[in-house]
DNA sequence: AAGAAATACTTAACAAGTTAAGTGAATGCG
DNA sequence: CGCATTCACTTAACTTGTTAAGTATTTCTT
């Protein structure tokens, strides 16, 4: 079996955490968590979200968003109405006090950004994400019962 | 602010979660978490090995270390027996059991990075993995105190 | 040799990941 | 209309991630 350490899983993972260690502290000196910002991140570009197209786009299970934005709303950085059309969809979206509180990260998190890309190289990054994206297409669809290898 | 779904963070992700969810299932079937198999594998090529050189290349930090290796002991997937020269460190290897356990997931496993292999083509895997290891490397040491641009 | 510092873990506490089950509201369809 | 089904979300239960604190053992220092 091949040296586990070298599979793509790990590799994935220790790239992540190589860059997400980065970021951490940061965030935490602000008290978030890094899904907590994500979450924000995408309130902040938007107006107001269902639950579950915020799950898709922080990429985020129901159920750990569920219970983000339980603790996101009691510190009021997030605000939550029930639609009127349909009583089952909840639209979020960011406060006045959560808006502040990204302002406040953001500039350090901007800092943080840039020398990774400085570091690595902004043309290998565009490049990187690329093939991540490819990965993640070539995927797409694998073990959901569609996989046919070409007669169908 | 650049559109965060489009970052570095979410892109690692977002790939990693596409592979990883290939194999959870198969895992999952033989009552193993993608933590405790990758202890497993570690274990598989070796001997023996200390806590602290097993949480560096399973990659995990101590304290999850320590709650699994408590649960695999308990399952008898592993052994553990204290160091006669140093009673701080304990040496861990995989149990009979946990030998089988493996062969019997393997094989599953091997089918499974095959097929990502072909679909993503094995020469793109492989330039993928060497520009994670590079842009870890390009990350190692920053932000521990030794990141001087030149002076030092 | 004795106390201080470092080392190798383990425990604790809280946040999040993962799967399954639950709840209430809308839809489909007879 | 009535009722099963689907949908949007929440709860539950268990495992892991993350940071801090704790424990025992060893090493360093003098």
């Amino acid at each position: 079996m091949r040296d586990f350490s070298r599979s793509l899983p790990m590799s994935l993972l220790r790239a992540r955490e190589a860059v997400m260690r980065q970021f951490r502290p940061s965030l935490r000196e602000h008290g978030l968590t890094e899904q907590q910002w994500r979450i924000l991140r995408a309130l902040a570009a938007i107006e107001a979200v269902e639950v579950t197209e915020l799950a898709r786009t922080a990429f985020l299970l129901g159920p750990s968003l569920s219970r983000i934005l339980r603790d996101l709303e009691a510190r009021n950085l997030i605000e939550r109405r029930i639609a009127k059309a349909d009583q089952r969809r909840s639209m979020v979206s960011i406060s006045k006090e959560g808006v502040k509180l990204m302002a406040s990260v953001a500039p350090n998190s901007e800092a943080i950004y840039a020398e990774i890309t400085r570091r690595f190289g902004a043309r290998k990054l565009a490049e990187l994400q690329d093939m991540l994206g490819a990965l993640e297409q070539s995927l797409a669809g694998l073990g959901t019962g569609e996989e046919a290898s070409a007669e169908e």
